[in-house]
DNA sequence: GAGTGGTCTAGACCACTGT
DNA sequence: CAGTGGTCTAGACCACTCC
């Protein structure tokens, strides 16, 4: 006799079984909550919590009324994990350093209003700077704030905080998009990394809301040979 | 007065404007779910759905006895679809093409024997391939299967059959890696993806594995101009 | 219109862990 | 040991959408 089902994580073991076993086949309709909680002796709150985390997973389809099916083609989910620069370098065992370059209150041109959602008048705070691991150059942002979400970063001396780690205790944020795009290195960004023009460069393009307003926009220019690593 | 505080998502959204506003800052202990519960005028479990939901998103650590604090180093988490790549193509309303370019048999190389973890005398089977979208080159897949834990793959005319599909609906896998990266256009890639020596292109590298058993390694290697989108 | 998933509630017990 | 989050239950109503 089998162990009994009583937890939302063993009903999602028991789903995962019957898909990898072909009990249920991708696109087949399985029986619905009602049937399942019926099925396995527990409560429905506890079926539809284990089916919600396996459609989450990707491997079910789950609509109103149409019911729940398994996924003809499974798309499969990565993780990524987005660390705050320093603790990327230091978990490397290597020496954290940043520099500022640049800092310039603006009015946005045109494809930055549209990108970051702004209203007319909303001004933006241009940062350009440098993070080193032992030494060398290792990432170059660009980054644009928005003053009116976040006003009090006129008064930050950026020289000493790190704009990248003030944000994340000062402005949290709850939603982003993130974007990664491979590129040449330009004039400015070769001088600044010391690499050769035209390198091929590792590009990180994120912009962040807190509540449909607009925080921050950041072009991350990595230095040659960067690698972003994750398991499925 | 204010909205009435029902659903989960409304605890959420109020949840997450305290964040923004530092009503509860970075590192606070904010109240526990049952004084929540009260304060809002529903049920714990309302409250509890809504924080987890918060904390899954990094911005709210838990922890039983110790209660629920707003984090000071949130962690951000980016999930990657990984679609397959005709889909990727098609729902951009492109035409879709696939090309064998080579395949063969082989002995694997110590590199490679080490990434997927090879037993002494396990062969591969080497594919290269180029997929098309509205017959323009849009990545050139460099691939490596198990010929011992997927052996029906010699029996398959990969003229006919795509890699890419034909071992997502044959050869299931339960983990893998992924690493993306910018690298130089090399005389090979070059010439099939139809682009200058050492123009910049993004890079995927994926392997899988079923119950510790190596299935396939794959380099994806698309052409200039490729993005990863997705949402935090 | 009717069937299905989505969610809320009130109460209960459990599991973990800080003190 | 005690406080907190994690989860289960039984029942209810709602929201969406296929037929």
């Amino acid at each position: 006799m089998q162990d009994a089902i009583n937890t939302w994580q063993d009903v999602q073991r028991e789903v995962l079984g019957r898909i990898q076993n072909r009990v249920w086949k991708p696109g087949d309709i399985i029986p619905n909550e009602v049937d399942l909680a019926k099925e396995f002796g527990c409560a429905r709150a506890t079926v539809n919590r284990a089916l919600q985390a396996v459609a989450d997973s990707g491997l079910l389809d789950r609509r109103r009324k149409a019911g729940t099916r398994v996924a003809v083609n499974p798309v499969r989910k990565a993780t990524l994990e987005i660390p705050i620069i320093r603790q990327e370098i230091e978990q490397r065992g290597q020496h954290y350093q940043y520099a500022l370059i640049e800092q310039q209150v603006t009015d946005p041109q045109a494809d930055m209003q549209a990108m970051m959602k702004l209203s007319d008048g909303q001004q933006l705070l241009h940062l350009k700077a440098l993070h080193l691991a032992d030494g060398l150059p290792h990432v170059y942002e660009d980054r644009w704030i928005n003053i009116s979400t976040v006003p009090e970063i006129v008064a930050v001396d950026w020289q000493q905080n790190n704009a990248n780690e003030w944000l994340v205790a000062h402005a949290p944020f709850s939603d982003g998009d993130i974007a990664f795009s491979a590129g040449a290195a330009g004039a400015v960004e070769a001088e600044i990394l010391n690499v050769p023009l035209n390198t091929a460069v590792f590009i990180i393009e994120r912009s962040t809301w807190m509540m449909q307003q607009s925080i921050t926009r950041v072009r991350l220019t990595y230095a040659p040979g960067h690698r972003l690593h994750t398991t499925i």
